[in-house]
DNA sequence: TGCTTACGTGTAATCGATTCCATGGAATCG
DNA sequence: CGATTCCATGGAATCGATTACACGTAAGCA
């Protein structure tokens, strides 16, 4: 085991622990002799500062924790690979977890982080059961104990804790557009779990465009699914079937998409031609699609950094305000013209 | 803050702070009575014991720590889930660390786990620059202090850490001998860099399976990539003007595959007709291509778990012996005969 | 030269839990 | 009934760092 403590280098420098741990930590108040002679002997011996007992006395862990839904959602890897670079930059450790869009996983980490003493908690919050509104009783003990905390992604609109959100209004909108401008009216959209407000975001958004382009939405043409792959193809595998014979659609996030679109595949659906498709979340497997995949994106690496940025501001005291980035569209050849009633 | 310490739940509960530790902890020596009563105590005063302190006097932090290559590869981020549920169920938390191919960086996130006093460690060994096989200072510094330690997809084989790894050579030998029948005899190989041995691992299979089929490897249809997607795409288009005209190609891992068929689509080559195609590491995308692409996968899932228990194994003094997991070929319509000398 | 100021240093307290050791009372046994 | 064992408990030491406080020395100033 690595038994050299601060002792044994006070000691083999020839200076009391106290000067050893100022020279360690870059306290103003010591001589370049000193200075000179600890942090040689440091090197020489290996002394590696045992965090546990730096922090307990001072009370900072210098590591962050980021709580998401699922590392394997390329959203969510992107997200915490730009939260974690961004924290690495400040001198912080990133503790990354999965809550699996379940409320108590996501409580029994926030209690793992609580008991660890992190400096602050970015988050994803996740959907609760009966009422997704409301916050769970492991999230006001956090809120109650101070720990600074920044939201993500989604956010639980009651509480005053700053966000970082991201608007879909405008590029939903801009995308409807061109779908109408391309004859489509009968657009099926397939979303994410109610529980989660990016997909209450994204639906209604996907609503007021409808509207916007003065189209009607029928919920008929409304599929929730649970942002996972199963679930797009399970929607796509509905809407064959659907007797409104939709000609577009818009699917709320990329691992549907990818479900969704090889359902489309094996049923020889040709992507469009018969069916035009949007995505939300941009991915590298949509441009290799044939045809490419029209997408609704955003910057994760932008909100991955002003979540830091924001969680730094509220440990340093202040208030930040709550930050929405604008979504952007990129229309791809997955859209085209409503054929004249042809094929399925 | 959090003020609430096993003092302040002691005095409410009229006992000892011993005592309190002992009921918190599990300790058999305690009453039903104190039991009881602390426990109340702890629920109503919301206590939330300080890991650090505990783990200063205990030295055990139930935290391990995971170090990947990225965590935006599927194939790290299915890696890191399975890891992190198993530990999860073990009742251990999961630090991931991403080291992006870097020495620097890997050693970084070693130091600040040593300084943070994990329990154990799983990692992919990052790439040495110039000696991809000796092990850098600061992983000898980890093996001096007695870390418990496990490496896993990829390895150094001069250290004895037990190892967790994949063995493709039958899968391959499977592969090419399809691709044979099929009537291809110019193979490319679209490789990943050379300081992985995951990646030395998949050529040098390749060559031998080429050979176990009597074809030749012709280092001219090498192309050294780095993993990542825009590596993919350069081999592609390297693979496209190439003058000896290979008629089929393996990759070696599921992001380069995506960013050459990318470049493949947009030039309209036909996959499984032109060129026929196998990739290293299922995902989704693989199957939601048009035609699906024929696969050599891992079980990701049991990798991590085995690394995990192995952990559990050396953690409790144990000297597990190196696991080789087998890789599966899945042949898919991305494979079609030689075409008589047609197209490009 | 005498007095103040500044600075580097050491001693010891401290963070919040766990754990060794001693103790007193109840239970057990001959 | 007296002696021994057992067990729950509290006091105090401990883990390894940081840091408040006090002190001695050297520099600065009149």
């Amino acid at each position: 085991m690595n038994a050299v403590t601060i002792k044994d280098v006070a000691l083999a420098a020839g200076v009391s622990s106290a000067t050893a741990s100022r020279v360690l930590s870059g306290h103003p108040a010591t001589s370049a002799a000193s200075r000179e002679k600890v942090e040689a002997v440091a090197k020489d011996l290996g002394f590696v500062p045992n965090a546990q007992a730096r922090s307990l006395r001072s009370t900072k862990t210098d590591t962050i924790a980021l709580l998401i839904s699922d590392v394997r959602n390329p959203y969510f890897s992107d997200l915490a690979h730009a939260v974690e670079q961004q924290a690495h930059a400040a001198g912080m450790m990133t503790f990354i977890g999965n809550a699996n869009e379940d409320t108590e996983q996501q409580d029994q980490f926030l209690a793992a982080m609580l008991s660890r003493r992190v400096d602050g908690l970015i988050l994803v919050p996740q959907g609760l059961d009966e009422d997704a509104d409301r916050p769970s009783q492991m999230m006001q003990r956090i809120i109650a104990s101070g720990t600074p905390l920044v939201f993500v992604d989604r956010t639980l609109p009651e509480l005053r804790i700053p966000s970082i959100t991201a608007s879909s209004t405008g590029a939903l909108e801009e995308a409807i557009a061109r779908l109408k401008a391309l004859g489509h009216a009968k657009i099926a959209f397939l979303g994410g779990p109610d529980h989660a407000s990016t997909a209450r975001e994204r639906h209604s958004a996907f609503d007021s465009a409808m509207a916007a382009n003065g189209l009607d939405t029928d919920p008929a043409l409304h599929f929730a699914g649970d942002f996972r792959a199963a679930s797009g193809a399970e929607g796509a595998r509905w809407l064959l079937g659907h007797e409104l014979q939709p000609t577009a659609v818009v699917i709320a996030d990329a691992p549907m998409a990818i479900g969704a679109l090889t359902v489309w595949r094996e049923a020889g659906i040709r992507i469009g031609k018969q069916l035009s498709v949007i995505t939300f979340d941009e991915v590298d497997a949509m441009l290799m699609h044939d045809p490419p995949i029209a997408t609704i994106s955003h910057d994760l690496t932008s909100m991955g950094r002003a979540a830091v940025t924001a969680l730094q501001d509220v440990m340093a005291g202040k208030s930040p305000e709550p930050q929405e980035f604008i979504s952007r569209f990129t229309a791809r050849e997955s859209l085209a013209p409503t054929q004249p009633a042809t094929g399925a």
